[in-house]
DNA sequence: GGCCGTCAAGACGAT
DNA sequence: ATCGTCTTGACGGCC
């Protein structure tokens, strides 16, 4: 079982990836800011494997504007080298990494536009994760979409825009995630038995919206949407309320009784056909809390 | 060097 | 109608 944290680490100083305005954009700024990115993305994973911690979130700004038409550099061409050096290091040492792109990818959206766009959006992501030579099971996590009134409808929208409109090298990177208020795990299942999909589960976002299934019946269903070892271990996303906070608003630091208590229920669920779970905690303060986790599990 | 309005992009519920 | 949230806060103009 592995156990990441998304995107950013608090403790090494200004070794985040940065962006700017679309306003400053110059070939000069874009390419020193991604090979800052890129740098400060190997520090981070060197960070991380000191840790024992073998499971990373990329975040989508290492490339500004990647999708966007004011980007004209072929970074994945400029950037070769260096790509393919934090892609070995992931690889040699056995680290997960995925990638989350921003509420603005909606491949059911009513718009043409939009979907086109979240599709060039997708397709960055994918040359990414391309360019580092990582096999399928570095995965692109998204969110189903928008509901537009009629669930029924808003999912077969997404199937079919899926089926049809990915290429297969994408299609296979693609995992969907269990949201709060409008797809359930449920929802997310009906669409993996029509498309394959994956799907991410986020425990926490199950309790805002769920189908009343038990927490066993929900992580062998979830599990099985996907297929090993291709798409590598099943992901689960984990987080906890923000206590005093609106309902569904995450933690600001790790919840060390209910992190137990869900650990346990993991380390119970039998994954039929899986070597084991990966565990992303989607918690404000980062490295800090997985680091917490981790001492925790090894103390019991 | 700190403050704070704003940032490429969507959807949705709360106010 | 506008704001806050999801997301990864943080860029950058201004004082």
């Amino acid at each position: 079982m592995r156990f990441g944290y998304p995107c950013i680490n608090l403790t090494i100083k200004n070794q985040h990836p940065s962006t700017f305005r679309l306003k400053s954009y110059s070939e000069k700024r874009f390419t020193e800011t991604v090979e800052n990115n890129l740098k400060h993305l190997l520090s981070i994973l060197n960070f991380n494997k000191r840790n024992d911690i073998y499971f990373f979130r990329i975040s989508s700004d290492v490339i500004p504007f990647a999708s966007h038409p004011i980007c004209d550099v072929d970074w994945s061409e400029v950037f070769k080298v260096e790509l393919k050096e934090i892609g070995n290091f992931i690889s040699k040492n056995n680290i997960r990494v995925s990638m989350h792109p921003d509420q603005f990818v909606i491949l059911n959206s009513k718009s043409e536009d939009i979907v086109k766009n979240s599709i060039k959006e997708l397709q960055y992501h994918c040359k990414l994760l391309d360019s580092m030579m990582l096999p399928s099971s570095a995965k692109i996590q998204i969110h189903v979409g928008g509901v537009y009134g009629d669930k029924s409808k808003a999912k077969k929208d997404f199937i079919n825009n899926f089926n049809k409109l990915l290429e297969e090298g994408l299609k296979r990177r693609i995992v969907i995630e269990n949201d709060d208020r409008s797809y359930s795990l449920q929802d997310c299942l009906d669409i993996n038995l029509e498309t394959g999909v994956p799907i991410v589960f986020d425990t926490f976002h199950h309790t805002c919206l769920n189908n009343g299934e038990t927490f066993q019946q929900a992580l062998s269903s979830f599990a099985k949407s996907w297929n090993y070892p291709t798409d590598g271990n099943p992901i689960i996303d984990y987080s906890s309320q923000s206590i005093g906070e609106r309902k569904g608003k995450h933690a600001q630091t790790l919840d060390k009784s209910h992190f137990i208590c869900m650990y346990k229920e993991f380390k119970n669920a039998i994954i039929e056909g899986h070597a084991d779970l990966d565990i992303m905690l989607e918690i404000k303060d980062k490295e800090k809390s997985a680091l917490l986790a981790l001492k925790m599990i090894k103390g019991l």
